[in-house]
DNA sequence: GGCTCTGATCTAATCGATTAGGGAAAATCT
DNA sequence: AGATTTTCCCTAATCGATTAGATCAGAGCC
């Protein structure tokens, strides 16, 4: 066999890329035997294989898949929706979306709603006029309302991370109930007896979970509760920092704090440098989402480690047997979250 | 104007969504009214372009984009391929990727390569056969020669962060060269003389521009230059943290090291916390990439801020510039960093 | 009025696949 | 051998847009 160029890598598209016709006419076959022995959907004799194969090969053809999305009406690709990439622990949920889909010969779109409503429903308006198979959403605060004719339309939707109120729909979460049950039991563990948690948006099914287990956890281990001591407000590493100064300026400040993600961890050290506090000496700090990051540096925070990158796989496995299987009934996968303590 | 559901969000695809022709028989017109209409490629009298939008917002009606591509030839998407989206610098340049791209009406097909080039090469078929208009690539290590085919087949194709050695391509960099000059030489102000360097495989052009770098700091203090301390290898965290315990076991251990990553800074700050050894005191450690997690942990590590965000927005300009101007002679871009101190 | 010109709209081909329906040759049965 | 079934392959319609070329009504002109 010659060939001109080493195996890999010949691609070449853009200029004039040969069509299902050209290797046709160049094997003297119709474009369905071409189809038949590509997608090996029909039995073709050895002659006529041989035959379409070297045809292809010679031509470098490459199938068009919007030619052929077009008529199978089905895209093989899936979108995906995040808040913001630059988050690691948004990254690695995405990567276990990816791995899955590219494995099953899925695509996979990618958009950022920062947190904004219209922009999500901009980019979901955008993934059905691209015929996108399915979604993955990683919902913005507040867009109940607007994603419930989607799931009226049947359309194929997973919820990760966070899951609506009310929808019935197809969702994987971490056990934030739990998850903040175990850090703030820990915590009590350790004599603490004023415990402050910062979480997102009163409207999201995180925040709600993690402060149903803060008070959890009060309730059992036989505490008073201080709802003073619940800050919602936005997931960003600003608000988290003034939030904290506020709550640490106050007449009685919490002796410990519960951030409930990586980027408000953050904000609440930034404020405690400000203040000159310490961990764990004057305050202990406890968080949501782990890093290797927090192996190597100082202070030891301790985590409720998440499930991130099974999160996203088990999404987008979800997303993909709703695909097939339009008619199951739908499912809510909660995945458990570890303590990783550092103490 | 009665209409049965709020405004936005009104979107349902899945179950069998009104095509051009069903909003072209309602308003009593061709399909090529209703394509001039709602693309305004024509003129069209204002009955008929009422008549139109009423019945396409009846229907409900959305384009089909992947008919639209067949057609034009377009599909306003491009691909972009880097090693792992859970790396969080990667994430910033995807995010700058992203939001220009969504800008300007393109959408993003995200793929992680893991730095394995048949990885690379699969996605650039898939990239191929799904008819993107352009493509981003971080290049995996050693693939110049599976990419050559591309750049002759006059692919719309940006490099990012790392440019091939060869060929003549567009593409976007930091000025490594000059980055770790810019650290290089305040650890020589601060009287390090044996300055080790950690980078990544020796064929990515981010490694040779960061010991070039080195290199050149170093004749410029008027010192020796002892090549034992340059340490190539994986892009990894394990990677560096192994190559650093190796490094520091040494009869002649470096006094400073500069490890030209993220990742790689988590690896070197491992290793030296399983030694013992702190920095400033015993080893003075800086880092390329920045976070603002450096901010508020300890130790505190001085860095070569890297250009994340506009890295990525500028290669997806320059890739859309191609785009529209094929035959634009060649552009490197290459972004200043900027030292970040924090002793 | 008849002719030309302009501008709005329509008809129908096209993009590149898939695939139902059909036909001819080969294989099997009587 | 003739009838029937099976196998393999082809023809042509189709998916839902865009758009060149055709059509046709009305405006402008002599």
């Amino acid at each position: 066999m010659i060939e001109s160029a080493p195996g890999l890598g010949r691609a070449g598209f853009s200029v004039s890329m040969a069509t299902i016709y050209d290797v046709a006419r160049r094997a003297k076959v119709s474009t369905y035997t071409v189809s038949a022995v590509l997608n090996q959907s029909a039995k073709v004799s050895p002659q006529l294989t041989a035959r379409v194969l070297k045809a292809a090969r010679d031509l470098n053809y490459t199938i068009n898949h919007i030619a052929r999305s077009l008529q199978t009406r089905r895209t093989m690709t899936i979108g995906m929706l995040i808040p913001d990439i630059a988050n690691p622990w948004l990254g690695l949920v995405v990567r276990g979306v990816e791995d899955v889909c590219s494995k099953r010969g899925y695509s996979l779109f990618l958009g950022n709603t920062y947190g904004d409503i219209s922009k999500q429903s901009d980019y979901l308006r955008v993934f059905r006029s691209r015929q996108v198979d399915g979604v993955i959403l990683f919902m913005a605060a507040n867009s109940e309302r607007e994603l419930a004719p989607l799931l009226e339309a049947k359309t194929p939707l997973v919820f990760a991370g966070r899951r609506p109120r009310r929808l019935d729909a197809d969702s994987v979460t971490a056990d934030n109930h739990l998850g903040t049950k175990l850090a703030v039991n820990h915590l009590i563990s350790h004599g603490r007896r004023r415990i402050a948690i910062l979480v997102g948006e009163s409207t999201l099914s995180t925040s709600r979970d993690r402060v149903a287990g803060w008070r959890a956890s009060h309730r059992t281990a036989g505490l008073s509760i201080d709802s003073s001591l619940v800050s919602y407000g936005e997931w960003t590493t600003a608000s988290a920092c003034t939030r904290t100064l506020e709550i640490m300026r106050r007449r009685h400040p919490p002796d410990a704090i519960f951030a409930s993600s990586f980027p408000l961890l953050i904000g609440v050290l930034d404020a405690l440098r400000q203040l000159g506090l310490r961990h764990p000496q004057d305050i202990e700090v406890m968080s949501s989402d782990d890093s290797r990051l927090l192996d190597v540096f100082e202070p030891r925070i301790s985590v409720v480690e998440q499930p991130s990158y099974e999160l996203g796989a088990e999404a987008a496995r979800l997303l993909l047997e709703r695909i097939e299987q339009p008619s199951l009934p739908s499912r809510q996968i909660v995945l458990k979250p570890a303590l990783k303590l550092r103490d």
